[in-house]
This record gives C-alpha cells, structure tokens and sequence, in this order.
RNA sequence: AGGCGCGUAGCUCAGUUGGUUAGAGCACCACCUUGACAUGGUGGGGGUCGGUAGUUCGAAUCUACUCGCGCCUACCA
C-alpha cells in the first residue's frame, strides 16, 4: 500500500468498476425487497451539497441494505423541470437575438432536447463521484416514452372520474412567463410600498368615501366597493353608489364580513378579477343586479398576460380608458395617481410595509388574473393520504412533519397542473371547432372513439402539464407502470423516501395521492427529511449570496483563485463580487484542499442527525478525511504484518490474548451499534460509533497491544493475533463501507483474501452481524484495568514533564488478589506500554520511597521521586486530585443522607452511589496519606 | 395570527425511556519526529447545559412562563 492515503488514487477506478460489473443492480436471491426512489434532479442541473447530504444518506442506506442480503434497488433517473430547463434554453435562445416565438414551438422543443443531449450529463458524472450506487441500466427521464405514457394514462383516467377539470378562474399568473403557476411556486415577502388613500365621490353628492389600496392601478377594474356590515361610520351608505373615478362607471356599495374595519379607511375597493379575496367578495355579492348589470356581471379584467392595460373589446366601448391602454401596470399606478392627485381625488399616502408575491422562477409580481385552466380536484384524493399517515401506513422520520403535512393536507385546494409554457407533457385533449373538449391517448384514438368525421379539424390543447404532475407518478412509473411488470411487483411500495422538508408539498404529498390512487398502497413506507446544507455561516447556500460550495470541488479540491472566479462569474449584481470575495477569502484563504469523497460523506453522515439544517465546517472535513488516513495506516500496519505470513490458518493452533477478546467484545458491541443507529437513521451516531471504535479502541489500544503480542516468542499467540488483527480490520470495513465505500474496498481487495473471504468486492459481502456470544465480560473488565494502570503512569509522566521513552520503575500497594493476578497476567503490557522497567509489589506497612502516585482502584501505583520528579509539581498534582474528588464527595454524601432518596430510588442506583461513595473515600484518604507523606519531605 | 424547530466548551455538534464526575471533533497549552500514521502520539486547560419558576429523592432531559434565533403556513385591501 502507499505510504499516504490520497483519495484520488483510489477513487477514480472504483466506481467505473462497480458499475461496470452491474453490482449497482439488484441482486437476485431470495432476500426481501428493499428501494429507494431517487427524488429525480433537474435533468440539466448540477450537483449542489443538498444533493450530496441527500445522496450520501440514500447510498448509505442502499449499501447497507444491499448488505443486508436484500434485494435492493436505487432507482435513478431525472426531471425534465419544465419551466427551468425552459427558461435555460430561452436564454440561449435571446442570445442569439431571437425568441422563442421565432424558433416556433416544434423546434424550440427540439432546441430544449438538444440542451438535455449536452448538458444532461453533467449531474449524472457528479452523481458518480459521489459514489452513488445507483441502478444505471434502469436510469429514466420524466419526458421518456414509458412515462410519458403513465402521465397520459393518468391524466385521462382521472379526467374520466371527473378528477380533472377545466375551469375559468383566477390564478396566479406569471406576467413575464406568461404561465399559471400553483400556490406553491408563488413566494410572498414582505417588502416596503405605499398605501394610498382614495376618495370616491358618492352619486348622491353628500361628498365621498374614502378607500385605501396598495394597488391604485386595479381600480379601473373595480366593481364594488365594500365596508363591513356592523361598521356604524358607514352602515347608512349601504345602497348607495360611489362614482369611481377616472372611469364614469358607478359601482354599489356593498357590506361584507371580509372587511377589518379596524384596517385603513374601513372601505375597501373590490376588484374581483385582480384579487382573490375580492373574488370571494364577488361570488357572494354577483346576483346583486347593482353588481350584475356591470360589464362582465362585475369581473373586469384590465390588463393583458403582460400584466399592462388592456385594449377595449368591440362591445365594451370604452370601458377601459383610453388613456390607459398600453401602459405597463407600474406606469399605469403612476398615471392614475397622478390623475386622482389633479382631481383632488388622492387624499393622502402612506408607506407601509405589504407582502409581494412573486414566481419562483422569474421573481416577477405574480399578478391574480382570468384564465382557463386545468385543474386536479384533489379532495377525493388528499382523504385517502391523509389516513395513510394518520393510520401509520406511512411513517415521517422526525415524526413531527407530519403535523406539517396534515396542516397542509387538510386546507388544500384544487391544484392547477396547466401551463402555458412548451417544455413538458402536452395536456392530452382536443378541441373540435365547436369548442368541445376530447380527452385521449391520442387525436387517432379520440377520433375513433368518438367518431369524427375526417372533416372535423381537431386542435390539442396548447397547454403542458405542471412538472409535478409526472413527479407525482415517479414511485410507480419508473418500474414500468401502467404495464404489470416485475419490477412494480417486487419493489413497490417503495421503503423510505429520503428528502427536503421544502417539497413535502410539492411531491411527497402529491405522490401518496397518486399512489394510492393508481397503485391502490403507499407509495412508501417512511418519509425521511433531512435538513438543509448551509455554509460555515449558517447562511443558507445561494449563488446570489456567492456561497455555493460545490461538492466536487471538496473532493478534487480547489485554488483560491478558481474558488473566487467561480463564485464572481456571470454574476447578475456585479456589486457584490466585492463582498463575496472578502467572504470567501475569509473562508477559504488557501482555497480547499482535495478531501476526497469518502471523507465528505463521512462528514455528511456525522451531521445527519434527524430534522436538524447542517453547517458545513471545514475543520470537521478535514477531521474526517485525518479518519480515513488514521484506518488507511492502520490497514498498512495490519498488511505489514500479516501479508504472507501464516495468520491461523486452519490446522494450527492459534491462542487469543485477553486484548484478542477484548477487541473482538468491543468489536461486536459496536456492531450492534452502528445496525441500530442505521436502522433508526441516525447515521451521526453510526458515523461516532465508527470513528471511535476504530480511532480510540482499534488503533490507540488494540494495534499497540497487538504489537506485543507479535513480539513475543509464542508463535501460537502470533498467529491469534494476526487472527485478530485481520479479523476485526476486515470486519471493520464492511461495517464502514456504507459510509465510506472508496477506501473500504481499496483496502478490503488486499484484507478480504487474508480473511478468507472470496467475493470480488466488499460492496456484496454480507454486512457484518453482531455475535452477542463473543461479548467477553472478563476481558472487558481485564482491559480496562490495563488502560487505568497505563493511563496512571502516563499521567505522572505527563504532568511532571518525564520523556515518555524513559524507562520507569513502579512499585505498587495495597493491590487485592485480582490485583495481583491480572499485574502477572499482563506484566508486559504494562511494561511495554507505560515503559516501566520494573513493577515491584510493597506490602502495605512497608514504608514506601517518596513518588507520585497514581490511583487504580484502591491500588496505589507509585512511581519514586528520585531525582526525576518535582516535590512541588507532585503536590500540586495531588492536591488537583483531592480537590476534586472534595468537590464530589459533598453530593454523594447529601444524597444517600436524604431519606427521600434512600427511600424511593431504585437499589440499583442506591448501591451504585454506595459504591461511588466508597471509592471515592479511599482515593481522597490515599491521596491525603500520600500528600501528606511528600510535604513533610 | 397559527404551527414547527433550535439555543449544551471559543467553533461545529452528540447526549436514547429523568439516575455514575455532561461527551466528541476542531481550535488552544505543554511535551514527543518511537520503525502504521505529524493527515501523528501523550498529557492538560475549558461548559452547569439561554433565563425564571415548578414537578421529583434526583432535571441538560418533564411542565409552565420568558428571552433570543430560524423556518413554515395564512394574511388587511
């Protein structure tokens, strides 16, 4: 092996190697079945560290799983993301001075499956870094044909049931997208504007009322005007009309219960096409004939899918003014204002704080508008799910996400799945000339079906789904559905779905639906989420705030300078390179040095407790990447000593040391360990049961006392040993691999053998299971004693500055037969170990030489002064020691005085106090002896 | 407004049903290049668990209130 661990060297090959040798697929056998569904990434996106701590806990999983003996299957595959990859290609597009109107929508979508063809790769390369041991062969595309087919086939069951409809109503409307998109993709924040207060005139010309707006611009589309129906100040009103201004309409005003008559005027303009709440107030008041006789029975729309002042239609006359028309919605607040304002109309403005709505993607104003749409009725579908969960069909892992889920599920509404973008799966339906809508496989199928006369023209809806309608069907239509195929036998339901908490909404909600729908079972068994990455800051990672980290650069690690040119690149506010480079030169000052994927992982799964955001630290990578080269040189000592060397083969006889016991008890306790961590998915504690068997007990205490062991002249005992150095290290591995797969198989190709195991590769041995029956009390017991003892001379050595090569004597006392018997039982450890020279027993009236002392149990280690130890530095050292335990003593005592306690704590705890108490006694009154015994020196 | 979560050593985090002296890594101090490893070894310093009150023989752990931070949902025109 060579001398240093560098990851690179390693990585490389291993994984073309798996997956070259079809190990990432599931094997058959009769084991169950287990599966994770990959939550499919954007098809032209690239790898962020939330992908990474995701994928680090799903392949964790998976190996471990596959381990296991079952028959595991990682579902891979990506998302045509719609509206995103859309936006990507329209950029290309502008670039080259043209839209996408000028490609036409044929070749603009060929234009977008050429972008996937390029760059559709990118995150797949990044995903194999990672090590993922995803089932390339089964890899899909939410656009590929099967599930594309699945989409349709669901479309049209549902609108068959009457599950799907379409609808004019308002939606959030996306004026630079020009697409509906759902609640869930419209961000509200809270941002600084004005109120405006507004007078209009009343028609009985007794003066005006006054009505206060953050959107004066909406007025022109205003039908009413409401006031609540208890408000005193304006319940004489009701019946009246105001004239509203700028336009020469008259609208009634109206009481409705919807108005906070504690919020501005009392008043407020209802303007039910441009507002969801004024829609509402519409609904209950549109039979009104005062509200009826409007244009449009009231619902007048003024802008167009800009969001600007519409033209008038030809039977509106001029319902719009003309003045308006064309300007742009922020222009036309400023003209309108500026109008009410000369006609003394504007009273007064106010700043005021409001929350903005605004797309996702395009960070543009969502604006309320009329359109048609599709829509899912989700009622029928959201009671089923939400039994699942509350019946425990589907668990949540923290199982309060649940309360999240429900909150959400049980005030859900219809789900808009329309969009007016090109990039996705057609809505399946036809319009005839008359306007009747077919829903269909296809414009062959429906005109079978319905049999229309070839001269009736057939037009498909321009309209594509919602993205997440076909991420919605991810757990079924992946494994071959609507076909029975093998693959939805054996692996749905799905186990566990690994995720963020910000698309419970978006996706798990939406996937249990549509599994119980069509699979008539859960799509999954348990919903794991997981946190967030953030950066050392705890700042979320943003590409505005420059402090993205890409996870490949950890691994391959990176200069400063490239570091800072790929966070300043392409930057849309260039103001901020400045700050961003100030942080990442505080952050970085040499950059990232090359980790390695392993030790990212492992610093991924040691901070994966349950539902908690992560903090990204780089000391702790580095910690963990010093872990991998720890077990790396520990498997070089291992190789070093065993490789062609007789290692108990069968036939001879090999003898186990007390620490042959000892490791292997702790080995198997860990075992135990880190399954039940695994299983819980606590995967920092699996992580920390590793790393401190491996670093604390395997290489600090195992390796050096299996170095005597070799040195010995007991062939037999040799033999044990290496035994047990190989048997624990391989062991080890395998425990490890799930976490750390490169540097585990790296090593396990040249330990595997020496073990005596055969497979080809660590990823398909069995993961190793805890054997109570070797759990060894004794040589527990027995170790621990040799650690104290060791741990007591390196502690006089430490504190009173003694080389730790220099060869000690030790004369010990008041030691019990145990005592004795283990001091001749492991004398050479403890010679070797703590460098003592001699260990000479004094009875306990013999007048011992002046040294330090050390406590093990009631044994006294003494270790003589002679010339070598400071009278003053031993007295403060003792002196540490007695005010220590006199700090405990106090509370010991108090308790086992408190009759409350003797009387109703358990024995147990009773007795252990009882014995703490006592021990504690003699330490302090040895250490007074010995105190005492230095300072009349 | 409602809901959820967090607050433990300088930093990043553990602490399972309340019960040994509250742990780990990094950072820090001292000593050590010993033949697996200086990406190392040995020893050491450092917190009373955001605050207050309570339940209890016993609270970091349970309850109430409170302070600070974060997130989610809904929202007043």
């Amino acid at each position: 092996m060579e001398k240093t661990y560098s990851p690179q060297s390693i990585e490389q090959n291993w994984y073309q190697t798996w997956e070259e040798k079809g190990y990432f697929a599931p094997q058959e056998g009769n084991g169950n079945a287990y599966c994770i569904m990959i939550p499919p990434p954007n098809v032209t996106g690239s790898l962020h560290m939330g992908h990474a701590f995701q994928d680090t806990i799903m392949d964790a999983l998976i190996r471990f799983h596959r381990m296991m003996g079952e028959k595991t299957l990682w579902q891979v595959g990506t998302d045509h993301a719609g509206i995103a990859t859309q936006m990507v290609v329209e950029r290309i597009i502008n670039a080259e001075g043209k839209t996408r109107h000028d490609y036409g929508r044929e070749k603009f979508i060929e234009k977008a499956w050429q972008w996937k063809a390029e760059s559709g790769g990118t995150i797949t390369k990044q995903l194999r870094r990672m090590g993922t041991s995803l089932d390339w062969s089964r890899e899909r595309f939410t656009m590929d044909e099967g599930l594309s087919k699945a989409v349709h086939e669901v479309f049209i069951s549902l609108y068959e049931e009457g599950l799907i409809y379409r609808g004019k109503r308002l939606v959030n409307w996306d004026p630079v997208l020009h697409t509906a998109v759902s609640d869930l993709e419209v961000l509200s924040e809270e941002e600084n504007g004005h109120m405006w207060y507004m007078r209009y005139p009343l028609s009985n010309k007794t003066g005006h009322i006054l009505v206060a707006t953050t959107r004066p611009e909406t007025m022109l589309g205003d039908a009413a005007v409401a006031i609540h129906p208890d408000d005193e100040r304006y319940k004489h009103l009701l019946g009246e009309f105001v004239e509203l201004p700028l336009t020469g309409r008259k609208i009634p005003i109206v009481a409705d219960e919807h108005v906070d008559p504690e919020f501005g005027t009392g008043c407020v303009k209802i303007t039910p096409a441009h507002d969801f709440n004024d829609y509402e107030v519409w609904q209950r008041h549109r039979d009104l004939s005062a509200i009826q006789d409007q244009p449009h029975g009231g619902l007048i729309n003024v802008f167009t899918v800009d969001a600007a002042i519409r033209e008038n239609q030809e039977d509106e006359g001029k319902l719009i003014p003309e003045k308006y028309i064309g300007l742009e919605r922020m222009e036309a607040r400023k003209q309108i204002l500026a109008d009410l304002e000369a006609e003394g109309l504007l009273e007064k403005t106010k700043d005021h704080k409001l929350m903005v709505p605004r797309g996702d993607r395009s960070g543009s104003i969502i604006e309320p508008f009329l359109t048609n749409q599709w829509y899912v009725k989700v009622g029928p579908l959201a009671k089923p799910a939400i039994e699942a969960v509350e019946n425990g069909d589907i668990q949540f892992v923290p199982d309060n996400w649940k309360n999240t889920y429900f909150e959400w599920m049980r005030n859900i509404q219809d789900w808009c799945i329309s969009r007016q973008i090109w990039w996705g799966h057609r809505i399946p339906a036809w319009y005839d000339q008359e306007g009747n809508v077919y829903v269909g496989r296809s414009e062959q199928d429906i005109r079978e079906q319905h049999k229309l006369p070839d001269d009736c023209l057939l037009k498909q809806d321009e309209d594509v789904l919602d993205t997440w309608f076909s991420s919605a069907l991810w757990p079924f239509s992946t494994l071959g559905w609507p076909d029975k195929t093998q693959e939805l036998e054996n692996f749905y339901p799905t186990n566990v779905l690994v995720t963020g908490f910000d698309i419970i909404f978006f996706w798990v909600a939406r996937m249990i639906m549509m599994g119980l729908k069509f699979m008539g079972e859960v799509p999954f068994r348990e919903v794991y989420v997981h946190g967030l990455v953030r950066d050392a800051e705890g700042q979320k990672m943003s590409k505005s705030k420059g402090n993205i980290l890409d996870p490949i650069d950890v691994i391959d690690g990176i200069s400063l300078d490239d570091l800072l040119q790929k966070r300043t690149a392409g930057m849309m506010q260039p103001h901020l390179a400045q700050r961003i480079e100030k942080q990442t030169r505080k952050d970085f000052p040499e950059g990232i040095p090359a980790y390695g994927t392993d030790a990212l992982r492992f610093t991924f799964a040691s901070l994966a407790s349950t539902g908690r955001d992560i903090r990204l630290d780089n000391g702790r990578i580095e910690g963990y990447r010093n872990f991998c080269n720890k077990l790396w040189n520990a498997a070089r000592y291992v190789l070093m000593n065993t490789e062609s060397q007789d290692n108990d083969l069968p036939g001879k006889p090999g003898e186990f040391s007390t620490a042959d016991l000892w490791i292997e008890s702790r080995l198997n306790q860990v075992i135990d360990d880190v399954t039940r961590a695994i299983n819980n998915y606590r995967l920092d504690l699996a992580a920390q049961a590793i790393y401190e068997f491996t670093w604390n007990e395997y290489c600090d205490w195992y390796l050096e006392l299996a170095k005597i062991s070799l040195q010995s002249d007991n062939q037999a005992l040799q033999r044990g040993t290496r035994k047990t150095l190989i048997s624990v290290l391989e062991t080890l591995l395998r425990l490890a691999h799930p976490i750390i797969p490169f540097i585990t198989e790296e090593i396990w190709q040249r330990v595997g053998p020496l073990a005596g195991k055969s497979g080809e590769t660590i990823m398909l041995q069995p993961y190793p299971k805890a054997e109570p029956e070797k759990i060894n009390r004794g040589a527990i017991n027995e170790i621990n004693w040799v650690m104290d003892f060791i741990l007591g001379v390196r502690r006089i050595r430490g504190e009173m500055n003694i080389p730790p090569g220099k060869p000690l004597p030790a004369l010990l006392q008041d030691g019990t037969e145990h005592d004795k018997l283990l001091l001749e039982k492991h004398n050479v450890y403890l010679k070797k170990m703590a460098r003592l020279e001699s260990i000479t027993w004094l009875s306990s009236q013999h007048q011992a030489p002046e040294s330090a002392t050390s406590l093990v149990g009631n044994m006294k280690i003494l270790i003589p002064m002679a010339g070598l130890i400071d009278k003053d530095a031993e007295l403060a050292r003792l002196e540490k020691e007695i005010h220590k335990i006199k700090k405990d003593l106090p509370r010991i005592e108090g308790k086992l005085n408190n009759p409350g306690f003797v009387e109703k704590a358990p024995q147990v705890v009773i007795e252990k106090e009882k014995e703490k108490l006592a021990a504690l006694q003699s330490s302090l009154q040895n250490l007074q002896e010995q105190h005492k015994k230095i300072s009349a020196l």
